[in-house]
DNA sequence: TTAGATGCAAAGACTTTGCGCACTT
DNA sequence: AAGTGCGCAAAGTCTTTGCATCTAA
């Protein structure tokens, strides 16, 4: 009966779960990701209540999800704002301080009236492991951390 | 038999006309966008040719395209590198000039190895005209230009 | 008790792939 | 003539939705 906004919110096994998940991977993950760790305590469990809970999640902002230039979003914990860069090469991402954008920030502000959402969308490039790889091919996710 | 790479090209009705729509737009198309107004000149021209010829088109870099936090990547002339920032709420994209990352794109490679590509993704955030609008429901697309 | 939450299956949006015929070279 | 390119259809990935049932409160 003390519901906010006239959504009474339940708690319920697969919350919990999800939440439990999302705490121990402290990074980024996909639905599916989630979906399959999940699982494995509530084999039960289906994707589509995975989603269904994550919208809840980030509506509660105790989630954000970011897109990363894969088909694939990831989501995490809503923590300390930072950035994230990812390899269009080998896929790996890694988050950077918030700190980075400032100048950015406050210029884009200025000049479009633009705020600027340091977590949404990575920013796109090569690390520095592809880089100094011969351009043509590369093995993508040689390595998984 | 004077190809390039042993790959040998042929120039098409499809590839002339999707060339000129990408001339045409001048601006950020998807590829079902792409199809809609090829096929207005050539109805038989199918959604998977469409994409081929996109995927070549990259090859030989005179397409790139984008992310922009929505599905649908979108396609372009390759031509000035410029930035992209998309409204979260509206989803609006506007090209800026690439200038704008001279400073983090020197921070990333110095700090990180990072070397930034300042196409592949946009920037997320919030539009002037959504800032303003009140907080909660904005009709997306209210504006198409 | 009762409305929110879930499981399952189907639908949807976007993109890729396989196959045989047509068209470019 | 030879082989690339195309249309069509099917498959694949990621996500959303409908509905009957279950369950937290």
């Amino acid at each position: 009966m003390s519901t906010v906004r006239g959504a009474a919110k339940r708690v319920t096994a697969a919350k919990r779960t999800v939440a439990e998940v999302l705490v121990a991977a402290r990074g980024h993950l996909t639905a599916d990701e989630i979906t399959s760790a999940v699982q494995r305590e509530r084999p039960e469990v289906s994707p589509s209540t995975i989603y269904r809970i994550l919208e809840e999640f980030e509506e509660l902002e105790l989630v954000v999800h970011a897109h990363l230039g894969q088909p694939a979003a990831v989501y995490h914990l809503a923590g300390v704002v930072h950035g994230h860069l990812t390899c269009e090469v080998c896929q790996r991402t890694v988050e950077i301080p918030s700190s980075h954008f400032d100048a950015l920030s406050r210029e884009l502000l200025a000049r479009y009236g633009f705020q600027l959402d340091r977590h949404h969308l990575a920013l796109s490039g090569r690390c520095r492991d592809c880089r100094n790889a011969r351009a043509g091919v590369v093995t993508p996710r040689e390595a998984t951390t």
